[in-house]
DNA sequence: AACCTCATGTAACGCGTTACATGATTGG
DNA sequence: CCAATCATGTAACGCGTTACATGAGGTT
């Protein structure tokens, strides 16, 4: 399973469950995401396994925090999840299948609100990396030409960038289209 | 949940589980996938629910076939769905998380080698999703100008074809600078 | 006889989501 | 005092995967 490796990898660093909650809802959500409810038993079963180690830490406010960082052991097996190639699981995209079956409506205005509204949603995620993407510019100038992780960080943003402005592109595409057949049958008003 | 609101879509014309299986694992998969033993389950569901009416038929070899197909009730049920607007899903990336963490490796030659792997993987899925939208083209000259189902799923076609394109270019952008990255360490090869 | 394809299923397990429980501290 | 934030968890349920069971009919 992969959030494991996930867990992993984010720990090289220390933090605790909480800490990885809050990345998963932020700027890691680009790629993973994983509710607390889940990070906590994971964190829990990696250290019974040997690859994370753990330690409390007083809190400025709230309970004491439960701190973890990955043991050599557990860098071992990020190696050899990352040696053992992309494993590019089964695309399960609603919204492609939603698209599938849209002409069920037999109404081409509401497809054009449904794809309108992706539309303002991806341009929403898109902006947000956009973000990212200008404070690693202006933070670290062109650290990528010299960091190794920082590096393969930029290149899972970009990965997303294109991800992103394609979809864009395919709304914007599809838009179009369907304007245009919503004015043809304004012209000649009539079904199928 | 998506499954079940798939396979009403998918029986507007009746078919079994098996034929359902046979499309998830061809045409079906560059949006979704299910296992039979998924399908089989989920199909007897619907039915209790009113949603699918079955029968039986004979089977030219083999055991007799349960033939399925959307009720009213299921059409209805279909159409809500569509209307609730875009469900997009927190995505899961295995491929950007596996990039993310790449730098791990400290081997530009294995990150290559796994971006290249990548590379090849998503060519083929975009030249078989090339080969339908030719298949498309000459089977039914310009039909999604007039058939209503016809423009949506040429519409989800099109999706697909922006995703793996964009993600091509990913992987050549990142080839490339990959590759400029270990020349200039072939020049002078001092490690990090 | 062995094997492939057609065809339908069940069982066990693991991953993911939602809902809920608990309790400390700070700010209004 | 109440609400928000910090912080860690458990329980129940549903979705998805893997493995296995069963059996008919045709091919080598």
């Amino acid at each position: 399973m992969s959030l494991d490796h996930i867990l992993l990898g984010m720990l090289r660093q220390p933090a605790t469950g909480y800490d990885l909650g809050r990345e998963f809802a932020g700027s890691a959500q680009h790629f993973w995401f994983a509710e607390r409810s889940q990070i906590y038993p994971a964190l829990k079963k990696l250290q019974a396994k040997g690859l994370l180690r753990g330690w409390e830490a007083p809190s400025e406010r709230g309970p004491k925090r439960h701190v973890y960082q990955t043991t050599p052991a557990g860098h071992e097996e990020l190696q050899s999840w990352l040696q053992s190639g992309p494993k590019i699981g089964r695309d399960r995209l609603g919204h492609v299948a939603q698209t599938f079956f849209l002409g069920e409506l037999r109404d081409f205005e509401a497809s054009l609100r449904i794809v309108t509204t992706m539309r303002d949603e991806w341009e929403q995620k898109l902006s947000a990396l956009e973000s990212i993407e200008r404070g690693v510019d202006t933070d670290h100038g062109d650290w990528t030409q010299h960091d190794v992780d920082g590096f393969h960080h930029y290149a899972a943003l970009r990965m997303g960038l294109h991800q992103y402005r394609a979809k864009l592109a395919w709304c914007d595409e599809t838009i179009e289209r369907l304007r245009s057949r919503i004015a043809v049958s304004d012209l000649s008003p009539v079904s199928e």
